[in-house]
DNA sequence: AACACGGGGTA
DNA sequence: TACCCAGTGTT
C-alpha cells in the first residue's frame, strides 16, 4: 500500500466489510439504531474502552454488563464506594485502571457537569485516558476523525505497508499510516472496523488473508510476509520471586484480610497479610499478623505477573475469638466473597480454605 | 526511554 | 511449561 490517494476507497471497502461482519458487543450501537440516528452513550464508550485496555473482548463482556447494571451513569459511578468498585473490578487485572476509573468519573462530574468532553485534548487530560482511549472516545462517541492506534491497528498497518521496522520503534510510522487512512465520514466505525479486522482476520498468528477486504492492496500479502509482521524487539525473561502469605480463619468463619497500599502491585485491592516478594528463596519471614498456631501448607500459590513469576508460600491458622490482629481486619464469613479478591489472592484462598 | 502493571489464551 | 497479547502512568 503506497498510494495514499487510494485511502478513501480503502476505508469504503473496510466499512462495507464492517457493516456485514461487525461483532455484536454490549457497548456497541447496532446498524439499525445508528441508521435511526442514535449515538453511542459516551459513558458506555469510555467504560468499555478502559476495560478493553490490554484485555480481550471476551474477558470484558461480563464486567461491562455488571458495571453498567450497577452504575448506569457516570454520576452513579462517581458516587460509588472505592471498595465496591475495586471488588467489582477484581479478576480483570491492571487495577490502576479501576482507581483511575473512579478518579475520572469524579472529575467528569465535578469539572464537566457529568458530560464527557467532546474534545481530544480535554479527554487526554483525564485520569486513565491516554492517546489510544482519547482517540477512541473522540471517534466512537463524538464522530471526530481522530486516529485510533492500538495493537491491532499497529499489526494491520505493519502488514498493509510491509513495514519491517520492529516495534516499538515503528510506532510513529504505523501511526502515520493509520492517520492517512482515517476518513472524515464514520470515523468511529472506521476505527472499530480496523480493530475488528485485526482481532478476527489480520490475527497475530495464521492471519485469514483469504477473507480480508484489503488483501488486494496489502503489501505483506504480495511479499508473503504477513505472518511474520509486525517485528518486535525481543523481551527479557521473567525472574522468579518468592514470598509468604498468612491466611487466618477465626473460629466464627471470619477471614483476616488487609487492603493493599494504593500504589504498586495489586494496589488498592484486598489481600492476605504477608511478606514482600523478593528474588531470594530463603528470606527472613515477617511476624504473623496475629498470634496463633501457624502451619505451613505443602503447596505454594503460583502466579505470573507482567514481569515476574511468583511462588507464594502459604501459612494457615485457626484463631480463637479473643485474639486481636496486629495487621489487617477480620471480614465476617457472610461478607467475604472470594470473587472480590485479585486472582493471586483467590488462588491462595482456594489452596488454604478448609475442605 | 525504560519500567511497572494482571490475566487469559494457545502451542 | 512457555510464549503471546495489549495502553497508561511513573521515573
Amino acid at each position: 500500500m503506497r498510494d495514499t490517494a487510494a485511502a478513501p476507497a480503502l476505508s469504503e471497502a473496510l466499512l462495507d466489510w464492517y457493516d456485514r461482519h461487525a461483532r455484536r458487543m454490549p457497548w456497541r450501537v447496532g446498524p439499525a439504531a445508528r441508521a435511526a440516528g442514535l449515538r453511542p452513550d459516551p459513558y458506555a464508550v469510555w467504560l468499555s474502552e478502559i476495560m478493553l485496555q490490554q484485555t480481550t473482548v471476551a474477558a470484558v463482556k461480563s464486567y461491562f454488563e455488571a458495571f453498567t447494571r450497577r452504575w448506569p451513569t457516570v454520576e452513579a459511578l462517581a458516587a460509588a464506594e472505592d471498595a465496591d468498585v475495586m471488588a467489582a473490578w477484581a479478576g480483570l487485572g491492571y487495577y490502576a485502571r479501576a482507581r483511575n476509573l473512579l478518579k475520572c468519573a469524579r472529575v467528569v462530574v465535578s469539572d464537566h457537569g457529568g458530560a464527557f468532553p467532546a474534545d481530544h485534548d480535554a479527554l487526554l487530560k483525564l485520569p486513565g485516558i491516554g492517546p489510544y482511549t482519547a482517540a477512541a472516545i473522540s471517534a466512537i462517541a463524538f464522530d471526530i476523525p481522530a486516529t485510533v492506534v492500538d495493537g491491532n491497528v499497529e499489526r494491520v498497518m505493519a502488514r498493509l505497508h510491509d513495514e519491517h521496522t520492529p516495534l516499538p520503534a515503528a510506532k510513529p510510522i504505523l501511526t502515520e499510516h493509520a492517520r492517512a487512512l482515517t476518513p472524515a465520514a464514520r470515523p468511529g466505525d472506521h476505527a472499530q472496523a480496523v480493530m475488528d479486522l485485526g482481532a478476527t482476520i489480520c490475527t497475530p498468528k495464521n492471519p485469514a488473508c483469504g477473507l480480508c477486504p484489503w488483501r488486494p492492496v496489502c503489501a505483506a500479502w504480495g511479499a508473503g510476509t504477513a505472518a511474520e509482521l509486525p517485528k518486535k524487539t525481543p523481551k527479557k525473561a521473567k525472574p522468579v520471586r518468592h514470598g509468604i502469605a498468612y491466611l487466618a480463619r477465626r473460629v466464627d468463619g471470619a477471614w483476616l484480610l488487609e487492603t493493599r497500599p494504593e500504589s504498586g502491585l495489586l494496589g488498592g485491592m484486598l489481600g492476605w497479610p504477608g511478606s514482600d516478594w523478593v528474588g531470594l528463596e530463603d528470606t527472613p519471614r515477617p511476624a504473623p499478623p496475629i498470634q496463633a498456631e501457624w502451619k505451613t501448607l505443602g503447596e505454594e500459590a503460583r502466579h505470573t505477573f507482567t514481569h515476574f513469576h511468583l511462588r507464594l508460600a502459604l501459612c494457615t491458622a485457626l484463631v480463637p475469638m479473643d485474639r486481636t490482629p496486629g495487621r489487617g481486619t477480620f471480614v465476617p464469613a457472610e461478607e467475604f466473597r472470594p470473587a472480590d479478591l485479585p486472582t493471586l489472592m483467590r488462588k491462595a484462598f482456594d489452596l488454604a480454605r478448609p475442605r
